[in-house]
RNA sequence: CGGGGUGUAGCGUAGCCCGGUAUCGCGCCACAUUUGGGAUGUGGAGGUCGUAGGUUCGAAUCCUGCCACCCCGACCA
């Protein structure tokens, strides 16, 4: 391991790269924009899973899994949705390979299929076929499901994390009797997913709704959280969608109401993607390497003695392990590093790197004195706290990060967040101080493709506490009823 | 997919213009001394020079195709 990481300030893109690969989140793999994600990358991955798997069974959904391939036949159903995905679908021909009689394995011209297989890019239109068969009845509402799944998107330019051919994601898909009750099942996953983003990865993000151009293909309302990295670039971290009955008819979905009337069942579908992880590095990480919230650490403690001999290490063991196992009973996650074949120096500084929020260190000073040297990774802050009551300092002390890292980014959100009511100003701060513009718009797409077009700034969301307030807009200077969030984004 | 760049040991690189079988650092292995912020010394292992062709007596070096990655655009979670 090379000894730092380009600084954020330097160069934030290079940092991200640097951070991503050194703190052994991931790599690139042999396979063009698909990656690797290594075990310390993946146990962070399953955290959150773990974490927002319970959240949608406490909302009542639960989880199943639909087929990798979709026939292509069922993509052209939706007339909106095909155009939205066509352009980034991986496609399969062909169910067999040959020796060509040189050596060579080839495609079997004569395995070609009839029809071919589309790679899933979401999974909307197989999951609506299938539920053709599940729905009758008033009575078989709502349907909340859920799916952990890989999907495939041919993107031009990948990045870790952020955006890979390949990526891990949820993606819920449920029906309903009313378009009310969609609306709000749409809203209330949205709402878990902001609770998610805040209360676990300890990033403040922004509820809204999307303007027509960024809504999800098929969607009649796509709702998103914004979050701000410290860039000044925003990051959609999710989306939930109300889809309308525009799958119900595409797949010809009906149910019998309590009234004995027939009519097309109502939809949402909602996912967040291992894009999170990418959001998580940007969010709070440093020149030194990753900061993670507690709630997320695969590693919330790490203890490292600091000796001389093998008496010393013995006499440490037996302190450090004892605190182990009070932690552990704390559900605390700690691990204990006695490796002889690295220096204390060397470990405090892969720890940091990987953003284990708490670092405690033992030597034999300690062990006289009846204390430890405590180190939080958010504030680089060290402490000598006496080894009675120890765990529970540090129990209160991962509350303590956790609050504490939410907050900073919270406050670098707010100082980010600015109105503007010129276009002159709106691009002077977008080069000089990006962030949220926070501007009034006329409503027209023509407007908001003119200044994508000459900013490469995009309407990120329009808030769902907007107030209404009467103004002008930017670009054109029509009248507008409210502000919207500008920023350029990833 | 367009423009620019890069590919040499696990990682980072020199050598390429001017062709003669590869340099240095980190890491790795062994031993010793070390251990409160990325240790030091000595010895050692490790390379089809991205890949496939071509030119040549001889290619990391020159030529062509392909692949991958990075940066900048268009597309997007």
């Amino acid at each position: 391991m090379s000894k730092g990481i380009t600084s954020k300030n330097d160069d934030y893109s290079q940092w991200y790269n640097e951070l991503v690969t050194k703190a052994d989140l991931a790599e690139h793999s042999a396979v063009k924009g698909c990656m690797v994600i290594k075990p310390y990358g993946y146990s962070i991955w399953e955290k959150m899973q773990a974490a927002l798997d319970k959240m949608f069974k406490d909302t009542g959904h639960s989880n199943a899994y639909f087929p990798l391939f979709i026939p292509k036949s069922f993509f052209s159903k939706e007339a909106a949705h095909v155009e939205g995905f066509a352009t980034e679908c991986a496609v399969v021909t062909h169910y067999r390979l040959k020796n060509d009689g040189n050596g060579n394995i080839i495609v079997d011209p004569d395995a070609k299929l009839e029809e071919e297989l589309i790679v899933r890019p979401t999974s909307e239109t197989i999951i609506w076929n299938t539920y053709r068969g599940w729905i009758q009845s008033y009575r078989d509402l709502p349907l909340l499901i859920n799916q952990w799944a890989n999907v495939v998107r041919w993107e031009m330019r990948t990045r870790l994390f952020l955006r890979t051919t390949e990526f891990l994601w949820q993606e819920g898909h449920t029906a309903h009797a009313t378009s009310a009750e969609a609306v709000e099942e749409a809203e209330r996953m949205l709402d878990v997913y902001a609770d998610f983003a805040e209360n676990w990865m300890a990033m403040p993000v922004i509820k809204g709704i999307k303007t027509a151009n960024e809504r999800f293909a098929g969607a009649v309302e796509t709702y998103c959280i914004e979050a701000l990295m410290q860039d000044g670039k925003a990051l959609q971290a999710g989306t939930s969608h109300f889809l309308g009955q525009n799958f119900a008819k595409a797949f010809d979905v009906k149910f019998t109401s309590k009234e004995g009337k027939l009519d097309h069942v109502w939809a949402t579908s909602w996912g967040v993607s291992t894009r999170l992880m990418g959001a998580l590095i940007m969010a709070h990480s440093d020149d030194q390497g990753l900061v993670l919230p507690p709630k997320l650490a695969p590693i919330q403690v790490v203890i490292v003695p600091i000796y001389r001999n093998d008496e010393d290490l013995a006499q440490i063991s037996e302190v450090a392990k004892a605190l182990v196992a009070e932690l552990k009973a704390k559900n605390i996650s700690v691990k204990y590093d006695d490796r002889d074949t690295q220096r204390p120096g060397f470990k405090f500084a892969e720890y940091e790197l990987k953003g284990v929020p708490v670092r405690v260190a033992m030597g034999g000073r300690d062990i006289e004195n009846g204390t430890a040297e405590i180190a939080r990774r958010d504030t680089r802050e060290k402490q000598t706290i006496t080894r009675d009551g120890l765990a529970g300092y540090i129990e209160t002390l991962l509350d303590d990060i956790q609050t504490n890292i939410y907050s900073k980014a919270y406050k670098f959100r707010a100082e980010s967040i600015v109105k503007v009511d010129t276009y002159d100003e709106f691009k002077r701060l977008l080069d000089e101080k990006p962030g949220f513009l926070s501007a009034h718009w006329d409503g027209t797409p023509e407007s908001e493709q003119k200044i994508k077009e000459e900013t490469k700034a995009t309407i990120r969301c329009i808030p769902l506490d907007n107030e209404l307030e009467d103004g002008i807009c930017i670009y054109s200077g029509k009248p507008s009823k409210q502000r919207v969030l500008f920023a350029r984004a990833y």
